[in-house]
DNA sequence: CTCCATAATGCATACGCATGCATTACCGAG
DNA sequence: CTCGGTAATGCATGCGTATGCATTATGGAG
């Protein structure tokens, strides 16, 4: 279970000696900036070329104390939303020159048991991307200088940043939308009912319904799964006092509702039913579904979360920074359109509410 | 831009010096198998515990050689074939105890740009998934004793492992279920024309097709490419001579083919037109589409890539090992039905002509 | 032509851990 | 009671690089 013998590969004295200079020389030629005459790192980097030569990350990481590695720690890979977001991410570390180590195929909720494993490879950031973290370890992130970023999640603690849009006001939004465009019974498919991102979503729909006069809202939950979506809207649509208005958690799960509306129940949307989604994430944009749902700008999203990381990797203070974007009802075909408050805006159909 | 002072973490030294034993010691409690009594081991650990010590896996790396490290490059995260492939080469990985670092956002075709990121961290194994890699550099990492595996892709290159499924078997298939369906006039939307599987797919179509005496297939190309499919799909689908008839060459490029041709093109799917696709991939499946389409065994050619790399790794033989799975043509609503050859097999439809 | 500031280079060491080798402790057999 | 064998432990060193410090080379000013 064990015979191999990995060949060690050139090193930076095997080069030195080729070039006739000092070890010390050939870590100077690639290292941007340090002091070393140009004709030198010529001779250094002809014979780096003709041994192979690549410096060693892993030593390196060992005397800089920098791993150059970030950790992203990912759930829900299925929902295209957050593919979106890890090709994203790992071009703008790439462009950083940092490296993204992913952690996959666990749920949601706690990132605590890979938590060991980003500890030993001493990353130089941690981004966790729907899920969260315990305190403990978050503090225990903060005392190793170690800068932490939530994404698509909030947590009270301190020492944790976070990326999120306004998921109260993405809710109120929705049921904004819904109630101008008439709908009278209210539903939700809930996504996982611990994390922030439903419970906001949820709140800012069931506060907005409530100042409209709608207090009952049926309640089905689809923990972003879809095929628990799916048995969540069986339940949901098929009660005799059905909702003629469905706000569900995310796409990912909107869609797959839509399918057990349309194909298994034999209902048109949006005329026996309006649904609305968030993140507007590719398929909901497909014209199969065509999900009028509220975007997420993932990408400014990211962006920031990036900012964030290499802030706090360079300057070495780890003070909790929260940026929260707006997102915008994009208005697609899949519920009722209100008598007013579509509007054009580069291209896209949205809501705004006149004031 | 550079003030940032990262703490230092816990050393074994410091565990030993706590504990009253030596640092050997301390290493040797944390490697498994290694000469320790019990009694102190339980004294490190404690000691270890206390100061929320962890082995630095850098430092580890360099004196073992391995990194316990993978490097993962993968394309066209939008598809969702590949995030499911990626969520559960994770699992596996992190079952044999290995981490998972990805590279992406590039294009298909060359890997090249990222191999020196790859070889700086001295990667214990690379898996290339809708990718390929140059020549001279296959043959670097056989130099250096470390194992690449195409996942998805061929060459006829030794020294890289593959793993795939029978591309052109599949693509005769494709061509023997359009033909027993009575098609006439046989269209395909490539892949990538210089991806292997995308050539082993036309060529299987092409050749089933010719042996029925259909020598002239409408082809546009796609390059697995949302947008760039559904273009290929308006001047496939407008011409006077369209086909009745399409494969498609992977099914990301399948919905989105039937998007325009149902709602542009206002064509009935398979009333009108036949689709087939390949890999049977999440939205394949949906109802909203029931996609036709070839299937690739993902979670056995991602077990297969994890065992190809673990039995290289661990001898330290790098021979090139190649796997080909067969696929298996699952019926649903894209394509007209043939007469006969539709069975039923646990719980799927799928196509196997009579001999 | 001399002298000094600066750039370029080499030397030596540290980073945190694993491991071969030597040493010690321990236990059972004779 | 002695001896040999094994398990447990410590010591010392190496892994490949970065970097502070000392030394040497270089070039320009006076």
């Amino acid at each position: 279970m064990d015979g191999g013998v990995r060949k060690t590969g050139v090193t930076s004295s095997q080069v030195a000696q080729r070039a006739g200079v000092s070890q010390s020389a050939v870590s100077r030629s690639f290292t941007p900036g340090a002091s070393i005459a140009p004709e030198t790192r010529a001779k250094v980097l002809a014979a780096a070329k003709e041994l192979g030569y690549r410096p060693n990350a892993i030593a390196r990481s060992l005397t800089t104390n920098r791993s150059r590695i970030v950790a992203v720690v990912m759930a829900y890979l299925d929902n295209l939303f957050y593919p979106d977001v890890l090709e994203q991410l790992g071009r703008l570390l790439a462009k950083e020159d940092y490296r993204l180590l992913l952690f996959t195929g666990l749920a949601d909720g706690d990132s605590d048991p890979v938590f060991d494993q980003l500890m030993q490879y001493r990353v130089d950031g941690i981004v966790l991307a729907s899920t969260s973290l315990s305190s403990a370890l978050s503090e225990e992130c903060a005392a190793a200088g170690i800068p932490v970023v939530l994404f698509n999640r909030t947590t009270e603690r301190d020492a944790v940043s976070s990326v999120t849009t306004r998921n109260r006001e993405g809710g109120r939004r929705v049921a904004e939308f819904l109630l101008a465009g008439g709908h009278e019974r209210f539903g939700y498919i809930a996504g996982l009912e611990s994390s922030s991102t439903n419970r906001d979503r949820l709140a800012g729909y069931r506060e907005a319904l409530a100042e409209a006069g709608h207090t009952e809202i049926l309640i089905e939950v689809g923990n972003y799964d879809r095929a628990e979506a799916q048995a969540a809207a069986r339940k949901l649509l098929t009660r005799p006092d059905r909702p003629d208005a469905l706000f569900v958690a995310n796409d990912h799960m909107a869609v797959a509702v839509m399918d057990v509306a349309r194909f298994e129940l034999g209902l048109s949307i949006p005329e026996d039913i309006s649904i609305v989604g968030y993140d507007d994430v590719g398929p909901a944009r497909w014209d199969a579904y065509g999900v009028t749902s509220m975007s997420q700008p993932h990408k400014r999203m990211v962006e920031a979360t990036v900012e964030i990381l290499m802030s706090q990797i360079n300057s070495g203070e780890i003070e909790a920074e929260h940026r929260v974007f707006n997102g915008e009802l994009v208005v697609r075909t899949s519920a009722r359109l209100p008598a007013s408050g579509v509007v054009e805006v580069e291209g896209r159909r949205v809501f705004r509410p006149g004031r």
